[in-house]
DNA sequence: TTGACGATAGTCT
DNA sequence: GACTATCGTCAAC
């Protein structure tokens, strides 16, 4: 089982990556506890052109500066003054994109997650949607811009395979605001999983 | 300095 | 299905 190698994020096309990275196992290891899942949804974000995207038209301001960077690092913001959502930049150095995670299907450290989710028994609700997935993985606005080819945050090649036709293509969540933008069919989420949020 | 607002989740009806 | 909590971010004053 072996990290994602740097080259897997800076492939040039968002879309690629963020249908790639669906299988995938998302871990963290915080004050020695390691907790992780399998990613069963994402959404690309291709800044500067995506409207939705926060680098739209190359907006560099000091909290989009991390999706600037050069694929394989983290990018985590808060919404709404709760909710701390994780995403992977990816890309080259200048290019603004990022993949937003927005389900996975918990793997290890499950009575962990439970107790950040202040929850007691095993459902789809502990890590399905991007807020909650942060919260059960311990994920928070501080661990931006962290190396995900190091330590504490990672992501492991199970060497699961998705097919194509298990892959459900739909419009993106809670972007209403972008226009046209909004409609693009960049939504990719694993098909009869319960670890994804609720189909729109 | 200030004010408007959001890539949501949880609670209540 | 609708309502709202809650605060960092950003642009304008």
């Amino acid at each position: 089982m072996s990290k994602l190698p740097k080259s897997f994020y800076t492939r040039p096309e968002v879309l690629t990556i963020a249908k790639d990275l669906l299988g995938k196992l998302l871990v963290t290891e915080f004050e020695g506890i390691r907790t992780s899942g399998i990613i069963v949804e994402t959404e690309a974000y291709r800044g500067p052109d995506d409207k939705a995207c926060h680098a739209y038209n190359n907006k560099r301001t000091p909290r989009t500066e991390t999706m600037f960077h050069e694929g394989g690092v983290s990018y985590v913001y808060l919404i709404y003054g709760i909710h701390h959502l994780f995403n992977v930049v990816t890309g080259s150095v200048d290019m603004p994109h990022a993949v937003l995670v927005r389900g996975i299907e918990p793997i290890e450290g499950i009575s962990t997650m439970l107790k950040r989710r202040n929850i007691n028994t095993l459902q789809p609700r502990l890590t399905a949607g991007p807020g909650s997935l942060a919260k059960a993985l311990g994920i928070q606005r501080a661990h931006t811009n962290f190396n995900l080819t190091q330590s504490l945050i990672w992501i492991e090649d199970q060497g699961k395979i998705i097919h194509e036709n298990e892959i459900i293509a739909s419009p993106r969540v809670g972007v209403d605001y972008a226009g046209e933008d909004a409609k693009l069919p960049w939504r990719f989420r694993i098909k009869n999983s319960p670890y994804t949020s609720p189909a729109k």
